[in-house]
This record gives C-alpha cells, structure tokens and sequence, in this order.
DNA sequence: GTGAAAGCGCTAACAG
DNA sequence: CTGTTAGCGCTTTCAC
C-alpha cells in the first residue's frame, strides 16, 4: 500500500499536523522541521490522497465535461483546450457522452458523479433551459451554447444570430441569389441551430432573397451529404449553401464534388465551427470561427466565479467569433 | 449539505448497517425493510458518497486515459468509444493530454491523479518501454499502441508492420513504382512510425523498390502539407505517398491537389486511421481501418483483468485491421 | 510552532 | 436478519 500523513510523521519524528502543514504549505512550519519533512516526504515519495482530502474537504477537483460526443471535431478541439487549461485551476477533466440524448443528460445530471465533481461544464442538446434549472443538489453546472433560461443559468457562447447573418450577408455578397440552409434541427430543443437560422433569414430578408432550409437528423458529415443530395434531387436550383457545421459543410462539398460541380463557381459552400478539416479540405472551407481558446476559459473562469460564489447573478458570456472567408465562397469570376 | 446514510437510517428507523446493504444490495435484507428503506432514499434522494466510497474502499471508479492530444481525430474517436464502453465497468473516464511530452507523461503517470484512479490507459510518445515500467505504486496501466516492453507491460494494438506492408504492397499492385512514405518521427521513441515504417520497407523490397521516406515534426495536416511540399522542392519524381496517419495524408492531398495533380491520376495517396474525414475526402481517402471498437473494448478488458489479478503474465493484444481500399489509390486507367 | 483528537461518510468485522 | 462500531487518510480546532 502506499505511504500516508502517519507514516511520515513518525519517520520524521513530527506529528501529523506538522507534516500536513508542510505538505499544504499554507500554515507556519520551522525551517528545520520543513526540511527534514521533506527530506522524509521525497524518501518515501508520500503523494497525499485524494479520497480523504475529497471526504474532509468537500472538494475532488474534478471537473465533469457533458457532451454529445468527444469523436466530432468542434467538441474534441474544445475538450482538448479545456483540458489544458482547467490546470490553471488545478481541476482535472472527466468526459461523459450523451449523444445529445435528453434522458442520458438528466441521468448524468442526476447521477453520482454529478455530485462527485466540483462542477459540471456541459453542452445540452436534449433537455431545454427550464429542464436543466430543475436539478436536486449537485454540483453547479456552466452551459455551452445560447440557452435561453431567463438568466436562470450560467452560459458561455458566442452570438450565433449575428455569426449567422454575417456569413449569408458573404454569401450575397459574392453574388450568390438561391442560398440553402442546411441543419435545422426542428426535433432537438436546442436553440443553436434555430438562432443561425434566425440570422440566415434575416440577412436574407434584408436582400428580399427566399430562404431555402434543408433540415438533419444529426451534424454529422453523413447528414451533410445526405441533405445535399435531397437538395439535388429536389430540382431546387442552388448557388450557395450555409451548412450550420463545418462537418455538414463537408459532407455537402463531398456530394458536390461527385457530382462534377465546381465548387465555388457553381456552388459556394459555408460552414459554422472552424474545424481543422475545413482549413485543409479542397476548397478550403468558408466558416464562422468561434474564439474557442476565450470559449474555454470564460467556461472555466465563469465556473471558477460560481463556486467562489454560489449566489451570485448568473452570467451570460458572449465569446468572439471572426468570419473566415476562404476558397469556397470566392466570388465567382464571370 | 446532501443526504448521508444516518439521516436514511434514521428516518427509516433502521441502523446504518442496514440502509448501506440496501444500497450496495449486496447482504440480505428482510424485503419488508427493503422497501421501507429504499422509500426513504428516494424521498430524501440519497446518493451515496463517492469520496467516502472512494477512502473505504480503495476504488474510485475512475479511470484515466492518458493521450497526446483529444482534438486529433483519431484519438477523440478512440476517447468517445472507451468512455462509452468503460460504462459496462461502471468507470468514469478522466482525460489528460501530455501533447507527446516526455515529461509530462511521466508527470502524469507519477501524480497525484495517478493514485487516486483505478487504472489507466495512455498512448505514450515520449517515454520508451523501459521508462514507462520504472513507477512507484500507482494504479495499474494499460498501453495503447505497440511497445515493445519486453513482456513488461501490457498493451492494446494491431499490428503496424503488417498493415503497412499490405497498404504499400496494394500500392504497388496499382501500378506505382515512385512510392515515399511520409510520416517517421526519428525524434520519438515512440516505435509507432518506426513499425510502419519498416513494413513500407519490407513490401517495397520484395518488389525490388526505392524506399523514400519523408520524416516529419507532428502528425497534423499541417505537417503532412509540409512534408508533401518538400517533397515536391525536391523534385522527386513521386507517384504515390503513404502517410501514416489519415491527417498527414489529408495535408498531403491538400498541397497535391493545390498544385493542380490529379489524384489518383497523377499520385496516389494513401493513409493509416481511416478517420471520417479521410472517408469524405475528395477524392475519398484509401486507408488502414483499425478495429476501433474492439481496440476500445480490449483496453478496458485489459485493464480490468490486471485489476482483478495484479500479478497476472502482462498481456500483448493485437486487434484486426483492414485495409479500406477507396478513390485515391485508383489504378491508372491508362 | 507543534501535538492530540474529532470527524468527513462509508463499509464490513463482530455481536447478537 | 440487524445493530454497533472501528477505521480508511486527511484537515483543522483546540490546547500547550
């Protein structure tokens, strides 16, 4: 078994207290008692346990990260850049899936290690706004992505409308007339694929264009290819789409492509999200890049605020995103 | 505060004793008492403590999993199968990034976290077989990819020397004389790159073939562009790349295609990974298709077979592959 | 500056 | 079948 605070102390002939005050470093120790602790310490390579200073302190430094899925490029670059920077905090990450399954959220939610973490960061897909507000004691909860809880949450996430309308107001811009949405997810609650709808049909309204929406199952590359092949099959004549993920963007582009058109001359092809795919896709892929590093660390610093204080106003943070405007949306040379 | 077992006893006008077998359901109860209990857990939603369970019983139900980077395609893959399958365990999967550093594996492997999971699994870059066997008492670990640890440790992997001869061999039965092979990390102890390598050699020398192998810094696309670009300057005269993993091959068709090759007309390229991207590529990427899910399963089996008998012989487990022939490795049509 | 001891919530050995 | 209780390793209050 491994060495504890006891152990340490008779070998350096201390009591427990003093030994725990060296580790800590917080209380005052006497030089000489401190070094010879830590002479004994590195000796027997003691490593505090976790268990009892969760038990004693109420704190695991463990951080729940809630998901839809880890394998989609958005959620993997953003969990990775969470797990690095939650060492800022000392907090480790710990991922669970829910596949956008409302039921699998509340059990995560609900469950024990919801109140096993110090908090919960999380992106719901299943469960709306006035759900998630409804949660027995566990620990507290920061959301990604718009939610719109009547200021009851809080939530991290950039303006969506405003993105939306920037990249249809693009697509005008090079010349497009016949632009298609696709990604509307009228079964999900989730209100992010609605608010870039919002904005794609407000830039369109704007130019007096008619609005065209394709709607998906998932946000997956598949559903991207099989929206556009729909689309094509529909006989609607289209000069651009606004997918609401780089990766139906992809899929999209991939049917395009098959298809012999060219893509941007005959199609211009937007995305939503910023992925590494779409900087290297042939043509590079159009998109609205979120700050995704300032997405992390307001998550992390707006859960850091609400455990300093648990009754403070909840907040709304809004992160920066920045049109990224490449080869699939280049005006078309005619 | 929440709800402790006293309180349910209490309540329910029973000892501790009783409510904490009611929850485990390990020890006989009377069925009457059973369900006068199990309503007063619900009544006042009892959850059980996961850090008292955790200093009691010496189990966190926490496992690690130890990786370069999330945000690599591959590894989120492989991150989002292993949570999903370490439910079956009734583990909660814990994510650390080392970012390939030597370093900070061995940070990792020797901290605090190491202590207080059940086990671990880790894709090691930095440290070698021998490093990775020299570690105070920390939980047991089970290693992703093949290391060659001399019987020491255990470890998940297909085989890597063979999935690229056959890649290499299916290269040369289209037609391609000309083939480099883009990927080796001479800097990395890591026997990864090194074993692809050596099975790209062993096909082209049965076929009496230069080898030409291009090494690179990272495996991102950035690298695999960077490598294809050099490769041009330097005016080999190239057919077809292997790339060992399906992000370089992605960079590498990015710069062939830019420059205006015809793939697989004028190169053919081909990957190791067979991430999604490769497979909405354009043209669709040929690639080695590892059995993710059985290399998910067999690392937690792993794990918990050596959880269950410390002292057993070290495992060496070898999954299946297959090679997923698509658009661009087409033979010539010439 | 340091020691002694209580107690966080749970499980399981011991008693009945 | 159920009650009582020690103790997992740590932090921290209280004494000195």
């Amino acid at each position: 078994m491994s060495v504890n605070l006891r152990q340490v102390a008779e070998r350096a002939g201390v009591s427990v207290r003093t030994v725990s005050n060296v580790v800590s470093g917080f209380a005052l120790v006497a030089p000489a008692t401190r070094e010879r602790v830590q002479r004994v310490i590195d000796e027997l390579g003691y490593k505090p346990n976790a268990a009892a200073r969760h038990l004693r302190g109420g704190r695991s430094g463990l951080v729940a990260l809630v998901l839809p899925e880890m394998a989609s490029p958005y959620f993997g670059e953003l969990a990775g850049l969470l797990a690095d920077r939650a060492e800022a905090y000392a907090w480790t990450l710990l991922v669970q899936q829910t596949g956008g399954d409302a039921g699998r959220e509340r059990e995560l939610l609900d469950g024990v290690r919801a109140q096993a973490v110090d908090g919960l960061i999380m992106s719901p897909w299943g469960l709306s706004p006035s759900d998630l507000t409804r949660r027995p004691g566990s620990a507290p909860l920061v959301l990604l992505g718009e939610q719109d809880a009547g200021g009851l949450l809080d939530h991290v996430a950039i303006d969506n409308v405003d993105a939306a309308t920037e990249t249809t107001r693009h697509l005008i811009a090079t010349g497009r007339r016949r632009i298609a949405a696709i990604g509307l997810q009228p079964h999900l609650v989730n209100g992010t694929a609605a608010r870039r709808a919002e904005g794609y049909r407000r830039a369109l309204a704007e130019a007096g264009l008619p609005a065209l929406e394709v709607p998906v199952e998932r946000l997956h590359r598949a559903d991207g290819a099989a929206a556009m092949t729909r689309l094509h099959h529909s006989g609607a004549e289209v000069d651009a789409v606004f997918c609401f993920s780089d990766q139906l963007a992809l899929g999209a582009l991939h049917v395009a492509l098959s298809r012999g058109l060219n893509v941007p001359g005959d199609l211009a092809v937007a995305g939503f999200d910023d992925i590494e795919d779409g900087r290297f896709a042939h043509p590079a892929l159009t998109t609205i890049a979120p700050d995704k590093p300032a997405l992390a660390d307001a998550a992390l610093k707006c859960l850091s605020d609400r455990l300093a204080d648990v009754h403070a106003e909840p907040k709304r943070l809004v992160v920066a995103h920045r049109l990224e405007i490449r080869a699939s949306t280049a005006a078309r040379t005619s």
